[in-house]
RNA sequence: GGCGGAGUAGCCAAGUGGUAAGGCAGAGCUCUGCAAAAGCUCUAUGCGUCGGUUCGAUUCCGACCUCCGCCUCCA
């Protein structure tokens, strides 16, 4: 048994073996948010599969280095900068830090590093000047490109990731004026020579003044914190090109990997989400950031379920009755665990074994996690009925806690332990039930409305009342 | 036009050459003073359409229809 991924660069599934030869070290590199805004809820559903892989990782026992990139310089952002009247870093830094809330509102690890592209210009000009010596890039009016045809020419090929026609790219439409100095169309940029309306982001280089071109930051950051051969490269689907695809032309054409050792090993891509059955956009008002729908009463852990209840490679339908059923969903499995906990004494001999066998089986394949949640939902049916059998012990109750907090390291959905019901809730909760005991029924119902005001609720179960948060 | 992905119940979504996981919603039941909550049970003769291969197809093959993605902004 053993971790299997779909790896784009075989278009095929694969058995997962780290380039580590004790088996154990794991370099995985995702790439990370362009902070120019808001996230959306399809940024963050990539970012919810990256936090998957790390976390399944983890739990099969690798130790992950995990790094994902701020992009904090790119056309988007210096446009609204100058827009905003404010300096480059106050504007970024502003989104970033609405990034890193949100990434906890999701329960994402924290990746290991967080490098930003502006504070690695040195290595980016280090892995350019790498690729001038090696004959891969030219410079034209102060930029640097890459030459895809010298790439080739040395044997190389492009077009790894994707069945391409280079004679039959679409091209011309978008070519931007300042990139008329290339040789040929599908060479992209290195280095960007400053352009007034650039303003005052720029950096000194061997070529002037300018910046990096978009691609050259993911090359750069990832080998110099990774090596320059490592694991996992994660991303959106539509990041496969141009983005992927250069940098993988960008940092092999620049260290001139060996054909055992590449760039990366395992490409991994998420799959856009659609909301509504729509693609996502302002004009059909589907477009939501997380805060939009923190806003609209849903939490963190429920859109996070929602975004993990679907397979990573195909399109997902997000919608607002989605959420809704992640909510409901949820308050079963905290239901369940909840009565677990309530009935564990002791300390348990180790994880009940069949959830997380089932679990693992299933995230074993291409992380199947539809599959893992049927064997979660299957679980606390059983679970259920040995409560309602009073069938299960107070060490088998640790037991299969023990196993759902084992797989719960990786789905992260929690399930905390229930709030302390204060003294005086406690006491109403009783007046409640004295008053039902001398058939005060009127009195009960005032109580219980009272509780209900204050924001909780009684549950009437066959073992007594039970007092819950609303 | 080129390349790729997908169509499974009211909704979301797994899966398999041998007779359809799971979740939400819905229904019935249990419990209850009533209610709520919770739990249990049930819910696709069917897997886009039409052909083909096969003892047998939702699964493989072909054609067609529809949707989506990429083809230098993109998660």
């Amino acid at each position: 048994m053993a971790l299997r991924l779909f790896n784009t660069l075989s278009r095929s599934v694969q058995e997962f073996v780290p380039l580590d030869p004790q088996g154990r070290k794991v370099g995985l590199y995702c790439c990370g948010p362009t902070v120019y805004d808001f996230g959306h809820i399809g940024n963050f559903r990539t970012f919810v599969f990256a936090d998957l892989v790390r976390r399944y990782l983890e739990f099969r026992g690798f130790e992950v280095t995990h790094v994902m990139n701020i992009t904090d310089v790119e056309d988007k952002i210096i446009r609204r900068v100058g827009e905003a009247g404010t300096t480059l870093a106050e504007y970024t830094g502003r989104y970033e830090q609405a990034f890193l809330e949100d990434s906890e509102t999701l329960g994402l690890r924290a990746p290991h590093h967080r490098p930003r592209a502006t504070e690695h210009i040195g290595p980016i000009i280090g892995l350019i000047r790498k690729l001038e010596k090696r004959g891969f890039a030219y410079v034209a009016d102060g930029s640097v490109y890459f030459s895809i045809e010298r790439y080739r020419a040395a044997g190389n090929r492009y077009g790894k990731l994707l069945n391409l026609n280079l004679d039959e790219l679409r091209t011309g439409e978008r070519v931007a004026n300042d990139e008329y100095a290339k040789e040929s169309v599908a060479d992209f940029a290195l280095w960007k020579a400053r352009v007034p309306e650039d303003g005052e982001v720029f950096w000194p280089s061997p070529w002037g003044e300018g910046r990096p071109g978009w691609h050259i930051e993911c090359s750069a950051m990832s080998m110099k914190l990774l090596g320059e051969s490592f694991d996992l490269h994660l991303g959106g689907e539509d990041l496969v090109f141009p983005h992927h695809e250069d940098e993988i032309a960008q940092s092999e054409g620049g260290c001139g990997h060996p054909a055992d050792r590449p760039f990366v090993k395992y490409w991994l891509h998420g799959a856009h989400l659609l909301v509504e059955g729509k693609k996502m956009s302002k004009s059909l008002g589907n477009f939501f950031t997380l805060r939009d729908l923190l806003d609209k009463g849903f939490t963190g852990r429920e859109i996070r379920h929602l975004l993990l209840t679907a397979y990573y490679r195909e399109s997902f339908n997000f919608t607002l009755d989605g959420l809704t059923g992640a909510r409901s969903a949820l308050a079963r499995i905290d239901e369940c665990t909840g009565k677990l906990r309530a009935v564990a004494v002791g300390a348990a001999a180790g994880p009940a074994p069949a959830l997380v066998d089932r679990f693992t089986a299933a995230m074993d394949d291409d992380l199947n996690v539809s599959a893992a949640w049927a064997a979660v939902f299957d679980w606390v049916r059983d679970q259920n009925r040995r409560f309602a059998e009073e069938s299960i012990t107070p060490a088998e109750a640790a037991a299969e806690l023990a196993a759902w907090e084992r797989i719960d390291s990786v789905l992260g959905i929690g399930g905390e332990a229930e709030e302390a019901v204060p003294a005086d809730i406690l006491a109403l909760a009783e007046a409640r039930q004295a008053a039902r005991k001398a058939k005060d029924f009127a009195r009960a119902d005032t109580v219980r409305d009272e509780l209900k005001a204050r924001g909780w609720t009684i549950e009437d179960t066959p073992k007594g009342p039970r007092v819950k948060r609303l």
